[in-house]
DNA sequence: TATGAATGAGCGTTCATTCAT
DNA sequence: AATGAATGAACGCTCATTCAT
């Protein structure tokens, strides 16, 4: 708190009149970062036609999130989710939901197209692994942009019909 | 370390007769668990011939040390590790280097062997996120069977040349 | 920390609100009460005009330090100097080179008078022992006065021509 | 202690068969220091014949003891004396007094002579200060001889006819 | 709105001491 | 005589939080 409280250029003590505790700004950075990416996906998967384009778009958007733009709140969003109580994390529920449920409904659409081969549900589990994990090892500045690591995280999912014509 | 101490049965100071300082309690739980998955994991591989058991092998040795085995020691090793400073993180190193070498070595042979198609480094980080993952969502007691999820995980890898024979 | 704190009547927690560490409140008794007694010797060399009475001044002027007026901040300032970091004590340093400086000056010229017959760093090392030992056997309420202390320690010091004489 | 058992070759604990506390360690340590140093100076006091080279003996002696023979144990002596409760402090004061004695008995004679001319108490006390205080500063690789300080100690304490003779 | 002094529980750690073996 | 595990109070310090101003 006083860390944050120097960075805004306030007493430690004056962030208590914003918010009542450091769970409730914890749990507001949550909310904001999930609203946010949830716009930027919706966005995303407007511009994008094919399920399987759908499905790359939303690979990226979750990348970009975690490695790029909002990276430190999703850290904050993967890591410190046990910090909240269990009434903050009911009041994020709904959102989380909400974010999840666009994943899930394109993973249907592609798993009921043959597309890919895993229960929509496990398979977002585990890309949510693969995907999250990457703040631990991805340097922008090495040889993989990330367009290709969603590009290589896509054909984990997929099936590889496609790729054996070639 | 009180509540560690009072789950063992002791007072806290007690603990500073067996370890010198709660990092050094920390590297001995990463060592150990280290040491006893690379034994299992080579226990393990020694059981199985062909490329694609031998990985399977190893998804399911690295799922059950997460979910059931040393679960809780597993999560000190997947999220405790920023807690330990420069000089034990490299006291570790070469155990993980051996760890991860396993890894590395089945999948350049699976890889020359085109079963899997994602660069070996790569397709390890990201199966790394994937599984570790599971500790935030698996719950032993529901539908999916250990087993399933480690060939289902297995399944993401591989290119699927076989299900398409079929 | 938590006996200085109840004498204050705060907790210990709050003293770091004003001092960010123990090293840090003894730095600065220490610095205060050289400050202090930088001033009240100026002031008393000042009101007195010839070397040996300017001698008796400083010798005074210590031994109220030490015995009356700071006696515990000059305890500190005595004993705990060993408890200070290199950084700090260094930080004190010119402090304390000018306190000294005001000694040797005056020791330098009676010295050149010939009113003292060794040199004057040894000297006010001597002195200094003798001085400051005094805050483990003066009683205030005995027969010698703090006056009359200076002045057999003053006696030390001189030569004793003028006693001759008498 | 855990310092000392290691120096010994013990375990800490082991240390209280020995002795039953701390605290009778310390007061073993004072009272083999005061007893050894006392014997050096009788030795020494029998050597010479002058009473001024008595006092020489005896300010070389304590400065000896200080600054060679056993400084640690003299620091301890002199600093950590209140580290003693008053049960062992009381034990030791018979001994000390035998030391301070020597001394005592010996200004007195020289007093008696005019050889000095404060009062043997006051300026055993503040010869006192001056000699423990040169564990503070003194080094024997300087300049500065053990002799040499001695003698300079001793002009202190004496009148100086013989000096204004010359 | 903001300050800044204060709280009080908790942290990792130290240390003289005890005691069964 | 010695071990080594354990004690328990104390240490300097941190930190989310409160509150009078």
């Amino acid at each position: 708190m006083r860390d944050l409280a120097k960075e805004i250029g306030i007493q430690s003590g004056s962030l208590f009149h914003h918010y009542a505790s450091k769970q409730e700004i914890l749990r507001n950075v949550v909310e904001q970062t999930i609203l946010l990416n949830l716009e930027l996906m919706k966005l995303s998967l407007g511009q994008n036609e094919g399920i399987e384009d759908k499905l790359h778009a939303l690979i990226l958007c979750e990348l970009q999130s975690i490695l790029v733009d909002t990276g430190a709140e999703m850290a904050v969003l993967v890591y410190e989710w046990r910090g909240l109580n269990e009434q903050n994390q009911a009041q994020i529920l709904t959102l989380r939901d909400n974010y999840e449920q666009l994943w899930l409904d394109i993973l249907a659409q592609a798993y009921a197209q043959k597309i890919i081969s895993i229960e929509p549900t496990l398979l977002r589990r585990l890309l949510t692994g693969a995907i999250s994990w990457t703040i631990n090892w991805y340097k922008p500045s090495g040889d993989l942009t990330l367009d290709e690591l969603a590009q290589q995280t896509l054909s984990l999912a997929l099936k590889s019909e496609k790729k054996l014509e070639i």
